[in-house]
DNA sequence: AGCACGCCGACT
DNA sequence: GTCGGCGTGCTC
């Protein structure tokens, strides 16, 4: 239409709804459109703002995206009205549309991450206090008597206080409001969150600290958007460095960010965290459940809360006055989220950084190779921490070659490795034995025929869990009894296990050192998140001699009893088909092996390897990171792949091999690529089954910066629409995208 | 996310 | 004959 053609309501005389007041409401569904709705007279509402809407046959929450004026068509209808939740943003509607779009989700997919706080609307409960106004009553006693003199002060006081210091059950104040003697009040909210105090405490600093606090405390300073890479290794003191970066932060008055893993948020942390400040920050993760999360969110979205140490999740609430986001561990995997909408905690922390204009500071002893490329162009500030703190040695790594030291037939503690924990055990230290393998055994076989048990709905081995004589799959969560015979050949007693978990690895413990205190340290573990924080921080007193433990423990918690390090399997990992798998086990094992060490003694890592001239390996024994991440990057380049990044992986799925295969085909047609991007097809991707889903994969690269997602999704719209059960999911590895 | 609609198996 | 399983599609 151009742009001297007549308005729209004149073409229209008859609408009769011209001039009306119509808002565009995002609603926290799977919707990507936002849909219009008239705002009846009187009623005042602007964009951010929470309203109620109908939406089919019931009533929704959901946010004004826009606001305009013009004919109402006659499908509109009206909004109901305001929602008491605070507004969102227009820095943060801009983040919400932002990362739909970049991880080709629903805006409304995106919307609902930011509203998760509270159940909105049921209203505060007042909690009613108490307080001394009228005269004694007419029949004294002991109870009342206490409860008289200790409220003498006219002081306001909880009935819970009240009963709990006079010593009196709460009946006994409820007959004294009768009386008139008190009069119930309400009281005034407690803080749900205290303002921690940028000069509680002062750390020392090693002249290199020193460095590494001024440059991220000059940023948070400047106010403005950047990015720094803060590299330390273990022990080096990182934390206490980006403590200081959060004093600058609240002393502008604004609230900072910390993103950790959500098992990394332990007492252990948050202890730290009050030692500096003298309080401890607001928590978020999943782990904090009705009232306290309604209360922290409220909390966070006035500006009262100024510090929040929170998972991944938090990154997408409604701060106030946002300053700072700080993301702990950053190399970590779980800041990858991978159902629902598919992101990255920490690039998105960095858009949103980006968006409302703060800095970012990106931690960790062992930094993923994005970030590493990132600071090596110039886009992340680089801050090192090249030494240990406090006069804390490196620890010593040596391998150990499994085919010169091979344990026993069905053992997998290698003879050196035993002599080392009998050592350790003997000095009184700690021993961390690390296998990344949940369970008894990652197969079981009958010896007989030969039979492997297998998933039924995964192309998975079943692994045997001892702890509870089942078979489970670690994809889809099957499970079965183990039998006693041979389902194949009937045979009996000849189902063998194989290879190790740490089930199993505890078992050879026990027998190799029966009165040492052992504990497995497994996500599967019955107790759930809660019991793992707690049995972490009981590792970190020393109350266990050995501990056994999958990857969990490598998410930087710091046991200080610790002192030998062992990886079972150090190979295990390097593998596996994923392009990532060098790095992460470079990862792991340097985050795993960086926990050796107590005090000023160098700790002792040891790594069992059937390859120990892997370059892997041989970075880690000689410390040499560099090394590492110059390896990898010219491998990736030598097999094709972009150091990182201009990488995604579309998952086709069905519960049919042959409806996944063909649209995973049509799409791999549809494509026309441009140059520079390539397409790894299906034929190249390895079918999987998980969840009784059958899995395609396919692979786009790209050598250029142009953004990956923009052409993802013009193939997708030139493809055939998703039919039946067919889902396709994509996922997209991090890119700079500034 | 709800909720209705719709098309095939076992039941009072 | 219906009740009900969950696949599919719609909500301004």
């Amino acid at each position: 239409m151009s742009s001297d053609s007549p308005p729209l309501d004149s073409l229209f005389p008859d609408s009769g709804s011209a001039g009306a007041v119509i808002a565009d409401v995002l609603i926290p569904l799977a919707l990507d459109t936002a849909y219009s709705y008239t705002v009846p007279k009187g009623l005042q509402v602007q964009p951010g703002d929470v309203v109620h809407v109908p939406l089919g046959p019931r009533e929704t929450l959901g946010v004004v995206w826009e606001m305009r004026s013009g004919a109402a068509a006659s499908n509109l209808k009206a909004v109901i009205g305001r929602a008491d939740a605070p507004p969102v943003g227009s820095k943060l509607r801009e983040f919400v549309d932002w990362v739909a779009r970049y991880t080709l989700s629903p805006r409304g997919s995106v919307l609902r991450m930011t509203l998760r706080g509270p159940e909105i609307e049921r209203p505060e409960r007042i909690a009613m206090g108490v307080r001394l106004v009228g005269p004694p009553p007419k029949r004294m006693t002991d109870a009342r008597a206490r409860v008289i003199a200790l409220l003498e002060d006219g002081l306001l006081r909880s009935k819970r206080d009240v009963a709990d210091e006079a010593g009196v059950s709460a009946a006994v104040i409820d007959g004294l409001i009768d009386e008139g003697t008190l009069a119930p009040e309400p009281l005034p909210p407690a803080p749900t969150a205290p303002v921690p105090d940028p000069d509680f405490a002062q750390n020392t600093f090693s002249e290199g600290q020193k460095i590494a606090v001024e440059a991220l405390v000059s940023m948070v300073n400047t106010g403005e958007f950047a990015v720094s890479l803060l590299e330390g290794v273990t022990g080096s003191g990182k934390t206490e460095v980006y403590f200081e970066a959060v004093a600058a932060a609240l002393r502008q008055g604004k609230q900072s960010l910390i993103l950790m893993p959500e098992i990394a948020l332990t007492g252990q942390f948050l202890d730290r965290f009050e030692k500096r400040f003298g309080v401890r920050p607001a928590e978020w993760h999943s782990g904090i459940s009705g009232r306290k999360r309604e209360k922290i969110f409220a909390a966070l979205a006035s500006g009262e809360a100024k510090v929040i140490a929170g998972a991944r999740s938090a990154l997408f609430l409604p701060y106030a006055d946002l300053g700072l986001i700080i993301i702990d561990e950053e190399h970590e995997t779980a800041y990858k989220q991978e159902d629902g909408v598919h992101y990255h905690a920490r690039d998105m922390a960095v858009v949103r950084g980006r968006i409302e204009g703060f800095p970012v500071i990106l931690a960790s002893a062992t930094p993923s190779i994005e970030s590493r490329v990132n600071a090596a162009a110039g886009r992340y500030q680089h801050v090192t921490l090249p030494e240990r703190h406090g006069g804390r040695a490196m620890p010593d790594i040596a391998t150990i070659d499994m085919r010169a030291d091979a344990p026993e037939r069905g053992k997998f503690l290698s003879p050196r490795l035993v002599r080392e924990i009998s050592e350790t055990l003997a000095r009184g230290e700690q021993t961390l034995l690390y296998l990344n393998r949940r369970g008894y055994a990652p197969l079981t076989l009958c010896r007989h025929c030969g039979h492997r048990f297998q998933c039924p709905n995964c192309t998975a081995w079943l692994v045997e869990h001892r702890f509870r004589r089942a078979l489970m799959c670690h994809h889809c969560g099957h499970v079965e009894r183990r039998p006693e015979t041979c389902p194949s050949c009937s045979a009996t007693d000849t189902l063998a296990a194989c290879g190790p978990g740490v089930e199993r690895l505890q078992e050879e413990v026990a027998e190799r050192f029966p009165d040492a205190r052992t504990l497995v340290l497994s996500s599967d573990m019955p107790g759930g998140i809660e019991r793992l924080r707690r049995e972490i921080e009981e590792v970190a007193t020393g109350a266990f001699n050995i501990v056994i433990g999958t990857q969990l423990v490598a998410k930087g918690h710091h046991f200080p009893f610790l002192s030998l390090v062992g990886a079972i399997d150090a190979d295990l990992g390097l593998t596996s088909g994923d392009p990532r798998a060098a790095e992460r086990t470079f990862q792991m094992l340097g985050q795993v092996t960086g926990r050796a060490g107590r005090g000023a003694t160098a700790g002792r890592a040891l790594l069992q390897s059937y390859d120990p001239d892997h370059p892997v390996i041989r970075a880690l024994v000689s410390g040499d990171a560099e090394r590492f991440y110059r390896a990898e990057i010219a491998q990736r380049e030598a097999a094709g792949l972009p150091p990182f990044g201009r990488l995604a992986a579309l998952i086709v799925s069905a519960n049919d091999r042959a409806p996944a295969e063909t649209h995973a085909r049509a799409l791999a047609r549809a494509a026309e690529p441009p140059p520079g991007f390539t397409i790894l097809g299906p034929a190249e991707a390895p079918l999987a089954v998980i969840r009784g889903r059958h899995r395609f994969r396919l692979l786009v690269k790209t050598e250029r910066s142009a953004p990956l997602q923009t052409y993802i999704r013009d193939w997708i719209a030139r493809a055939p629409k998703p039919t039946g059960s067919l889902r396709v999911s994509i996922d997209i590895d991090p890119q700079s995208f500034f």
